[in-house]
Order: C-alpha cells, then structure tokens, then sequence
DNA sequence: TATGAATGAGCGTTCATTCAT
DNA sequence: TATGAATGAACGCTCATTCAT
C-alpha cells in the first residue's frame, strides 16, 4: 500500500503557503531550495508535484485569484443592496486584501517579464474574470467603464508598491472620481466634442 | 598621457543608451555584459563610470524621468488654453509615450524586486514629481485628485502591460470617468455620507 | 495472503519488456521512472525484483544475448549447406537484426562509460559466445578470423550508428572483403613476408 | 589594456587538454566542474570560450580528428612506395594510436546517444574524411571498399573497448581478412551468384 | 582610461534510490 | 507483494563583479 496522500490535496497544501512567499520575495528572487526550505520539503518534492517553478507559480496564481475573486463576489452579491451599497462593499474588500493583490500585480508583472513571450494567456484569463466580476456583480454594464474602474484599482495599488508612503485608502475612495466631476464642470459636452474630434482623427 | 574624457559627459552619453535596452529586456534580465556589448564597451567600463548594475540603473531611471517630465511639462504648458485642452493634451502625451511610460513603470517594479528593503527614495521623488506636474500644470489643485489621475494613469499602463490585448487608447479616455458619474447619479450626497461613515470607523 | 508470484518468471517478463525501452534510450537516458511507467508498475516494484539499475540492466543485456545467439544459431545450423550458404544466413540474419544488434552494440558501450572499472566480465562472455558461433556454426576454425568476422560485423554496424546516412545492407556484403583481394594481387606471398617481419620486431 | 590573451590560441590549450578527460570519462560521465578543475580554471572560464559542454566537445573532437588525420596522411605518403608499404603504414598509425583511436570512437557514441536527433552533420563529415583518406593516399579507388576497410578497423577498436581483453594488434591485421580467402575458395563465382540473386530479392 | 579574462556562488532541474504504508 | 512520496547530491549553466594588464 502507497504512502497515504492525497495527491491534488497535497498540491494545494503547497500552493496555499507559496503565495506568501512569492508574495514576499517576487518571482524571480524566490528560489526552488528557498520555498522547499520553507515547506519543509525537498526539492524534488516539489518538481514530484509540478513541472517546474513556472507551472508551481502558475497553478499558485490561478488559485490565488479564484480563491480571491470567489471571496469578492460573495461580499458583494451577500447584500441586495444598490449600486452604493456594493461599491462600499468593494472598496471594503480591497483595503481588507490590499496587500495581497498589490503582492499578486507585482509578482504577475514579474513573471511576465522572465516569459520569452510578454503575454499570458492565463493572466487575461484572469484579469478578465476580475472585470466580468465588477461587470456582473456591480451592475457596471458597459465594458468599458468596468475596465475603467479596474485600471484605477490597480492603479492604486501599483501606486502603493511604488512608494509605500502612499495612503492606499484615501486613493482607493471612488468619491475622487466624483471629485474630479467640477473640473469638467458645465463644459462636459464641449469636452466631449473636443474628445470625439482627437479619437476621430486617428484610428 | 589620459584620454581627456569629460567624465559627467560620458557617463550622460552611456545613460541615454542604457533606456532602450532596459526597456526591452527589463532590469533582472538585462546583463552587464549586454549592455556593454550594445554600447560597444567592455563591463569594466562600465564599472569603471558607474558603481555597479544599480547604480547603473538608478542614475538612468531618474535621468529618464526629468527628460520625459520635462516633455510633458513643455507640451502642457505651452498653451495657455483651459483645463479642457490640458487634458486633451495629457492624453496624447500619454498615448505617444505610453510604451516608454508602461516600461519605465515595470522596469522599476522590476528593480524593486531585487532590492532589499522593498522601497526606494528615489522612485517616491520621481512619483511626486509627476504628480506635482499634474497638480501644477494641469491645475489639479488637490494633491488627493492629482494622485487619482496618476493612479488612473497607471493602472492603464498597467492593465496593458499585464494584457496585451488591453485598448490602451480607449481605456486612457478620461470620458470614462466622466461615465460614471450616472452610476453614482443624485445620490451622490447619501453615498458621501455613507463613505464618510465607513471612513471614519477605521483610522 | 501475499499475492502468488512466481518470482522468476516475473522478472523474466520484465526483462523481456526492458530491451526496447533501453536501445531506444541507451543506458544512461533511461530513468527508472520511464521503465516502471512503461511497464506499468512503480519504481519500488522495479527495485523489488532488482537491486538497481545496473543489475537490471546485466540481466536484460544476458537475456537478450542469449535469446539473439539462439535465434542466429538455429537459422545457420538449421541447414547442412556449406560455408557459402552459411555465410548467406549469417548475412540475412545480421540485417534482419540489424537495429537491434546495433543498439545492443550502442547501449552495452554506453553502458560501460557508467561503470568505474571500463571492463565487464559479462560482455566479454557475451562477445566470446558470438565468436564461438561463428567458430561452431560456420566452420571458421581459426579463432583469430572468426574475430577478424565479428570485427568487421560490428565495425559495420558501428559505421551505421555514428552515420545514419550509411548503406548497412551493401557495407555487410562480405564480398566486400573478396573484392579487396586484387589490391594485394600476387604479391600476396611478398606482403606475408612483410607483415610477419613487423609484426615478429614488436611483441 | 587588456590582459594579453590570444584568444584562439586559449581556446585550442583548453581543447588539448580536454581529449584526455573526455576519453577517461566519456562525454556524458564528464562533468563541466571537473573539466575545469583538471584544468585548473573555473567553470566560468570554460563558458567564457565555449558555448557549452556540446560546443565544447564539437570543438575539441574536430580538433582532435583534423590532428590525427594529418598524422596518418603524412605518416603514409611520406614514402612513394606500392600499397603493400602503405598497408604496413596504415596499420603502423592504427596500433600507433589505437587508444585513442578507440576513445574517439567510443566517446563520438556516447556523445550521440545525448542529442535529440541521432546523427550528427560533424560526426559524418569526420567519417567521410577518414573514407576518403583511405580512398586518396591508399589508392583504394574504390569507395564502398575502402568504407569496408573503415568498418574493419573500427569494428577492431570496437571489440578492444568491449573486451580489454582483446588482442588488438592480432585482430587489426589485413591478413586476417585474405586468410578468409580460401574459404570461399574456387566456390567464388557460385557465391556471388547467391549473393547477387539474395540481394535482388528484396531492394 | 579601458580591457576582457577570470571567478564562483547560486540558479532550475534531474533521478537513482529509500521507505512508510 | 506493491506503492509512490520523498530525498538530496549533482548536473549544466549564468552573471555581477574583480583585477592584472
């Protein structure tokens, strides 16, 4: 009789206490002896159980980011509340996980950069499941402008890897959109006019 | 009898070549060696001029960013027009540099990785820099909604870096900000009070 | 209740199986785990019927030499023919099993690179049965040409494995060998002379 | 100014000294560190003239060849004498160098048996010199005979590398290959007519 | 001032073998 | 008898850095 071990329970036993590390460390810096050391394994377990350092991160992400998502979707469809309410609820669950998403930003962008090709497949993968989440639990129909509300989440938080004295929680308020809104003032429609005419120009 | 070489000279000559070639390849991937077979010198030369690869790095980073910020500011500023026009003006600032800008910004992700102490004066001066362009410039006045911009700014940068399939363009127009505003529409006063509570319960 | 398993034979049906796996992977790029996975059971059970790799391997290595031997022993012995004839199913025989001759050839020398001591009492036992053959069967009687045989047999299947590009089937011809006569024409009796003088200088 | 290095001249050293340890150790057995240490360089060094470990030994078994092919080429027409003189030659170069002969040979396959595709352009081009070799400066104008007389010699060293036991000076003897003669005797005729009709049965 | 040969610690990865079950 | 999880030394190779010239 094998030793008793469920093999996929097993590969997610890893996964879960890998993300601090690359979290920690980025993906380049964390070595193969490094995160064995601190599973308390060998390194051959580890290639036992993944293909190697790219496919360990990559299941590591995937999981990270359902585990994550799933997290963010219950909060915000938990409450029948409007649109007000459910943008509370986000931001909440953001500040609440910040570090672990500025950690996953910064770590995907680093392991893009050791891949011969700079796209990855599984990172649209993801990062689209995260703007169908704001799509479809947010009520945010337009593509776009859920891309729009994305771009400025990651933005922030990108913003907060790049110099830790940045107030993440002030950033993250959406109200600095809606505070922004007196700067366009009255002259929206000729703003937008001006806009069309620049986008028409070129392709 | 020396070569008479004007030190602070050759080492701006080798820092402007530099750029391109992080650019591309990124900071953990870029060689010493490479760079100096693209500058056609040998790595004692460049050791010779500079410390070694982050010194390197970091004079060239900030060497970059006064030259680009210094194009924004010329662009932005050379027209006396309105807030309006600025923007427009910042977006295509944005769009005609974005590759060089997505770039700076995941080299110096890149950068902070390998460092130690995972933050860096010198990143957090440049930030403020632009940020303090967007406040000046554009007539920003509030520090909190100039770094919204740039988060939002970024983000895109990011968004496209991480997917290249990403609409850079269409994602950059601040419409969609604008765009947003129906979300939030007359019931902006109670979502105020609502965040203003939220806000208040965690310091 | 163990399993009942005629210990024996059950290595005997591994073995059998064995041989393609190492000619078509030599002796070094063949991992254990390839063999128990091609076999279908695990790597344990392998070392349960084996001491290790090197055992494993000698007792295939016996095994195919005396299945083969047998093979060419009952093709030429099987008709009471003269040399000529013989010759000819020595010749059938050779490039019927030609592929695996050669990687027996291929896998034994690559096996003796792994080895600390670069001699292995079992192939010269091997190599000796070959030439006894040749010796028995063919009615060369003279010890040294049935090696000068099996020289130039293995020399051809050496030539073919280190060029793919060689014509195995026209270099076996022993007619070859005749069609050199004419270059020793009737000096032949002047260039004995020569030789046994060389060879008589140096022990 | 630089260290003064002839580069080449350094790369031809190291490819000198490295023929002996590939063929104490076979390609496979012989690691890079220990290449390096024998040497008395680092491992860095012998990266920084070679690609790699294949480069390496591409380099170093081309060397070796051209070296010793100029040997027996200048060793056999240094005399204007019949075939049965450079016969005697040929023979001389072979005990001559039959070490190293036979490790070249045996070391060729192993390097074969580590490369994805099982033939090698330099390996045959190395070959053919060696035919053609013994097609030129013996006037064997034959090239199917003198590939014969290749195999013959090969399949020699060959057996001496399988059985240390082996007595290589006996067996390289062409005589071996005309005392066969009066086994096929007055029957010549008859057995190339079974040879022809054998051979036409099947392409 | 400028060279590039030389270093060596450390990387991701492999694999024969062991052993608890 | 049979499993396969686990090991860890050793592999080919990289690269920032040093230094004799």
């Amino acid at each position: 009789m094998p030793k008793i071990v469920d093999h996929q329970l097993r590969r997610e036993e890893i996964l879960e206490k890998c993300f601090n590390l690359f979290a920690q460390h980025g993906y380049s810096a964390l070595t193969m002896r490094e995160i064995a050391q601190n599973l308390g394994v060998s390194t051959g377990t580890l290639y036992h159980y993944f293909d190697g350092k790219k496919t360990l991160f990559e299941a590591m992400f995937r999981w990270v980011s359902q585990r994550d998502a799933k997290i963010a979707k219950d909060k915000i469809s938990s409450q029948t509340g409007d649109i007000h309410v459910k943008i509370l609820l986000l931001q909440e669950f953001l500040l609440d996980h910040s570090q672990d998403l500025t950690n996953a930003l910064v770590i995907a962008s680093d392991f893009l950069r050791t891949q011969d090709v700079k796209e990855s497949a599984f990172l649209s993968e993801i990062i689209e499941s995260y703007v169908g989440l704001i799509q479809n639990e947010m009520g945010v129909n337009d593509h776009t402008q859920a891309q729009a509300i994305f771009s400025f989440i990651i933005g922030n938080l990108l913003f907060k890897s790049l110099d830790s004295g940045f107030n993440l929680k002030q950033g993250m308020n959406f109200l600095n959109l809606i505070h922004l809104i007196p700067l366009f003032g009255e002259k929206i429609p000729n703003l937008m006019n001006l806009l069309e005419t620049l986008n028409r120009k070129d392709p």
